[in-house]
DNA sequence: CGTGAAATTCTTAGATG
DNA sequence: CATCTAAGAATTTCACG
């Protein structure tokens, strides 16, 4: 378990403002916080190196390209092995339609958000990942409606 | 409804890449999709405007802020009213422990994604914004082990 | 779209508390 | 040890062809 680094009320700052821009120049972060820009760049690069800041990724409209579609799968495996567990995980994983993978305890053991670009694309996703493979006992599908807070901000 | 934008396959690699990572610059990827470095800023600066890239931001490590724990809850409404919905949906939203709100059709009526220091504020959280609220008929918690795909990568 | 210049931002170096 | 200022390098933006 690697321990937890040490951040102060400064990089909370700064991690609060970049998970909703990450785009914010280093001044500008300084000036809101009373730090030099060149003080805001150098915690930066140390949140990364820490990987506190795992990522910086533009977030895309999936409508805007295609993807019209999205669906929660909560999939529930035949028994629980583990080279089971692994194997469906990383099939999900490297699925394309995949967006998100959660391994849960509760009446599911996996938990997918989907997108498709209509409803054709959903079923041979289905077909692909769920119905050829007979360690899954079960699945259900929710249809999303709408979602929201899509750039994820934590509470810091 | 907002006709969708017209996208090339010059478009499609620049939005791949900085799907991956919002911080490569334009040079790059400039030199390995053939394009110069302006004429792919061009393009960002477009797709920005035309808000096929929602935002850039900085994805950071839940347990790396504290928040240690995760949760998929499924939450079933007592009766379907949509001013009910929405004032659910707006609860949800403006809660700091939600990381995501996706609002289904199915057996649940919305399926959050919760973060949590502890299990205490977990259950505060599920005090807070489930169990005081009468409109809710009941949900399901399922507590997540492991998850994957944290900044999704749309197919294009 | 590409080129090249101008403006902005990031990085590095040296000095200070 | 982290900060600041200032110089230097890199990136983005802009004007023109």
């Amino acid at each position: 378990m690697p321990e937890s680094p040490v951040l102060d009320d400064f990089d909370r700052d700064i991690l609060r403002r970049v998970q909703l821009d990450a785009r914010i120049t280093g001044e500008e972060i300084g000036a809101e916080i009373g730090l030099s820009a060149a003080a805001v760049q150098r915690r930066l690069k140390r949140l990364r190196e820490l990987k506190v800041i795992i990522a910086e990724v533009a977030i895309v409209d999936p409508k805007a390209v295609g993807q019209t579609m999205s669906f929660v799968v909560a999939v529930e495996m035949e028994r629980e092995r583990a080279d089971m567990l692994d194997a469906f995980r990383a099939a999900a994983c490297a699925d394309s339609n995949v967006q998100h993978c959660y391994y849960v305890t509760g009446v599911a053991d996996f938990i997918l958000i989907v997108v498709a670009r209509d409803m054709d694309d959903f079923e041979a996703f289905t077909r692909r990942l769920l119905f050829d493979n007979p360690n899954i006992r079960h699945f259900t599908t929710s249809v999303v409606m709408g979602r929201d807070k899509a750039g994820q901000v934590l509470p810091l």
